[in-house]
Parts: structure tokens; sequence; C-alpha cells
DNA sequence: TAAAAAAAAGAATATTATTCTTTAAATACA
DNA sequence: TGTATTTAAAGAATAATATTCTTTTTTTTA
């Protein structure tokens, strides 16, 4: 039996979607909120913790705050074969990749960059990208403008 | 002079960072770490989160516990002039949109989707964007296999 | 250099987290 | 169907933290 992601239930639905918009909600808030015991809220999160249905808590941070206005999406094609995922673990290694996917089709990583300005953009490309090997880059895109980044994830009502 | 988005100091640079790593440590805690009295750290983070630097505490939750396992990427371009924000507003309400981009070059939106499985982008695709005067979906990337997938910013060290 | 402002420290109290024990509810199963 | 077993919740007690306020120190500025 699966120890690990066990679908949770209307309480934990409840809680995981009070603490996803805040992570910093106390417990005895929830607890009211819920209309329980904080010590049952206690355990249900620790629980939640335990079976890695909750991976962390983290702060969302304003970009321009730390003057990182720039987002790029780089296509990246591989020339080894499928079954090697070392080219994905290489680029998710560079400091501003914040995703690396593997897509569908073609052999290509799509990646996404988040770094100050267009010439650390450029510098990137120059000195960590290129110095993976068997890869070329096949579109940059820039953003312009971004209307929408969320991690959250949509959750159940029940 | 702006009263939103000052430079961080280096002592609000560890906190940011300590708070991007774990949201759900206490002030004691950070002011163990930095050396200095809770009250200052609570003082320090009050501040943080009215200059708008901290922008949310947000729990990060397994997808597949939710069962939303399928990531993909959507071209799309759309027929209405550049200054129109309409069409990525518009883009933004769908739910399971995660991401909206404008993207420089061809007049074309990037939208990161995350939902169960193909039949259900499938779905979003027939239903919700069709919607949407003035777009046609250019490309679709399915995403197989996801190595990184993090929104934390790069913290400078001072 | 003195005055003013900002940041930190320290102390006191309100609120929470956390642990442990008891009770209730759900489940298994003979 | 009733009883044993497990699981979840409640309640109570204490340890730890958040939060406020006052005082002190540091920094800024004029």
């Amino acid at each position: 039996m699966n120890h690990k992601e066990h679908l949770s239930d209307k309480i934990d639905l409840e809680i995981l979607s009070l603490m996803q918009e805040n992570s910093r909600i106390s417990n005895a808030d929830i607890a009211r909120v819920l209309k329980m015991a904080p010590s049952a809220v206690f355990e249900r999160v620790k629980k939640l913790e335990q079976k890695k249905i909750i991976l962390q808590y983290t702060t969302r941070i304003n970009p321009a705050a730390l003057n990182q206005n720039l987002i790029a999406f780089v296509y990246i094609q591989a020339y080894k074969g499928i079954g090697n995922s070392n080219t994905g673990i290489e680029l998710a290694k560079i400091a501003g990749v914040q995703e690396v996917h593997q897509i569908a089709g073609d052999h290509c990583f799509l990646v996404k960059i988040r770094t100050s300005d267009s010439a650390s953009l450029l510098e990137m490309m120059r000195n960590s990208m290129s110095k993976i090997a068997d890869i070329t880059i096949t579109k940059t895109s820039i953003v312009l403008e971004t209307t929408k980044e969320q991690q959250q994830l949509l959750i159940p009502k029940e």
C-alpha cells in the first residue's frame, strides 16, 4: 500500500487551501475557520508534511525589489537520446533557471529564465548554457509583460 | 521619492532568503541566526510586507496529491493591437492557467497551463480558450518531464 | 556637532505551538 | 452484530513565540 500520497479528505483540502493562500496562518486561525481544535489541525498539518503533500512553505518576493525583471523562455534542442536526463539536470543547475521541462515531440527542453536584464540573459546563454554539450538554442522568447504568474494549484471543494 | 520598493540592505536580504526557503520560520529563529532581537526582526518583516517586497506567504503542494500532473505551454497569437491587454486578462481568468506572458516579436502570448490530464487540457482549449475572440493557438507543447520548477529568486549575498 | 529620525534592544503580556491524556468515531473482523 | 483495534478529535497544561511598548543606541542630516 502506498504510504506517500493519499488523496486528501475535505478537511485536508480546506487546510491546504488556506495554507496555499497564506502559509503563515496560525493553526489556531485554521481551527477557528474549520471549527475544530487547534491540536487536531496541528496533527493534520504534520501528516500532510510527512506524506509530502505539503512540499514547502515559501515566500513570494517582488522580483522588482531584487532587480530581476526579465523573464525569458528558451527552447533547447538536445541531440542525445531521449533516455538521457543529464542535459535537463545540467540546465537546472544554472543560476537563474527557474524551470526545465522536457517537451513532447522534438527532443526539446523548454527553460524558463529569470534575470535582471537582457545583458545578463545574454551572458547566461554565452557562459553557462553554451557549456552544455550537445544542445542548441532553437528559440528564445523574451517576455514583455506578465499578466499572471502563479504556481498555486486549483484545490477542489471536496 | 519612491515609497514602495526600496533596495533592501544586507539584513533584509538575509531575512528574505530565510523566509523564501521556509516562510514558517519563526521570528525568534531568524533572530537567532542573525544574532539580533526578535522584536527587531518582527519590525523588519512588517516593513517588507508594507513595502510590498514580500508579496505572499504560500505553500507548495505536491501536484500529484491533487491529481494535477499535466503541464502544457501554449503559444497563442492575438490579432488585436499590441496595446490591447484584454486578451491577456481573459486568458488569466481561465482556471488552470498559471502564467500568461506577452512575448516580444510576434504578437504572441505564452501561457502555462496545469491540469490533470490531456483530456482536461483539450477541454480547456475547446471550452475556455476558444471563447476568447481574435486568438489562435499556434503551438502547444506538452511536458513529459519536469526537471526543475521553482519561482524562488536568487538573492544576492549583500 | 547637535537635533531629529530610524533601528535595535529589552521587558512585559497576549497568543500560539506543541505535547500528552482522554474521549469519541470509524473500521476491521470473527 | 458486537467487540477489538485503529484513527481522529478534543481538552488541558506548558513551552515557545508574537506583538506591543518603552528605552537605548545608532545613523542621518542640517
